[in-house]
DNA sequence: CGTGTTTGACCAGCGC
DNA sequence: GCGCTGGTCAAACACG
């Protein structure tokens, strides 16, 4: 499958297993910003092509029990910004998200190169919101974030972002201290999610059986249909990074996308991420091959938004 | 002291 | 039925 340098941000959320990312089968449906315009995407595997970063929903619909595989994941994958020499954390910070993310397991996985970071909502005892964290095989400078089952609380306002949500939302202050993933996830939400949702919005209903069949979980199964975009919303300071990472995607909103990067000078906890993922030097070369022609770009995409950074602060 | 990370072990599902 | 791999749990450790 040659397709895969195509999308080489694909992600597939189906197990590694049956899909090998070595064939990085697109079998999603690719939106860019015209997915508000698009009255018929796949319910079952939405892909916002969200300039550089994709976030894929996709149902695995089976029975609950069937297999975890059935379970219905959210596949985004993200840009880490190679801009690395700074992995400020270093820890095992996962990407920034609105909610506060615990993880609880690691492990590698076959024919990935990088681990696979396990995490649970920290914000609510019983949230049954689980986020998969890797490193692409396919673009090592593309995280993978797999999104599974949905919060079934608020936002925990203060966890990462001090002020965002906190102000957006009914904080549910929980009395964890904020540690885990901080950061700038800030005016994402109160900026993007609005703006993402709208563009879920924008989406014919999905077909509850075709999405949320197998949920089982009430919780997900309502307005929240897209609630999880709120996490991926909530990455979107990644996500908006991107663009600027990536180049290739950047269309009109050039600027746009830069001053999103002003605004969200992530790829700090994507970087951290890395360094939680190890990383196999490698795969690095194998896959940096098709790759190394964007990479470049991104490299002096990245100078950029540093200098766009830096001049302003 | 509380929370989060790390790591190894165990369990379950899937493919052969 | 067996083996493999992914996913989760639990204990120990580290940090704030």
């Amino acid at each position: 499958m040659d397709g895969r340098f195509n999308n080489p941000f694909l992600s597939e959320q189906e197990d590694p297993r049956t899909t090998p990312d070595h064939n990085s089968t697109t079998t999603s449906t690719t939106v860019s910003s015209s997915l508000s315009s698009s009255p018929n995407f796949s319910a079952r595997n939405i892909m916002v092509n969200n300039n550089d970063s994709k976030i894929m929903t996709s149902t695995l619909a089976a029975s609950p029990k069937k297999s975890r595989r059935a379970v219905q994941k959210r596949v985004v994958s993200i840009p880490i910004g190679e801009a690395d020499g700074s992995r400020l954390k270093g820890e095992g910070a996962p990407p920034s998200d609105s909610w506060a993310w615990r993880k609880y397991g690691q492990k590698p996985i076959k024919g990935s190169p990088y681990p696979r970071g396990y995490y649970r909502c920290s914000s609510s005892k019983g949230c049954p919101a689980r986020k998969q964290v890797e490193r692409s095989r396919v673009d090592p400078t593309m995280l993978v974030i797999t999104y599974a089952c949905e919060h079934n609380h608020a936002w925990p306002a203060s966890r990462n972002s001090n002020n965002t949500a906190a102000s957006s939302s009914s904080p549910n202050t929980p009395t964890a201290k904020t540690t885990t993933t901080t950061t700038n996830t800030i005016d994402t939400n109160n900026k993007f999610q609005p703006e993402e949702s709208a563009v879920f919005t924008n989406q014919p209903e999905i077909e509850p059986d075709d999405k949320f069949t197998d949920l089982g979980d009430d919780s997900m199964i309502t307005t929240d249909d897209f609630g999880w975009f709120s996490d991926v919303a909530s990455t979107s300071p990644t996500i908006l990074e991107s663009p600027i990472c990536a180049g290739s995607n950047i269309r009109s909103s050039n600027l746009e996308s830069a001053d999103m990067a002003m605004i969200f000078p992530m790829g700090e906890e994507d970087e951290s991420l890395f360094a939680d993922l190890g990383e196999l030097p490698e795969c690095s070369v194998v896959f940096r091959r098709g790759y190394f022609e964007q990479e470049e770009e991104r490299r002096r995409c990245n100078l950029r938004a540093a200098s766009w950074c830096g001049s302003t602060g």
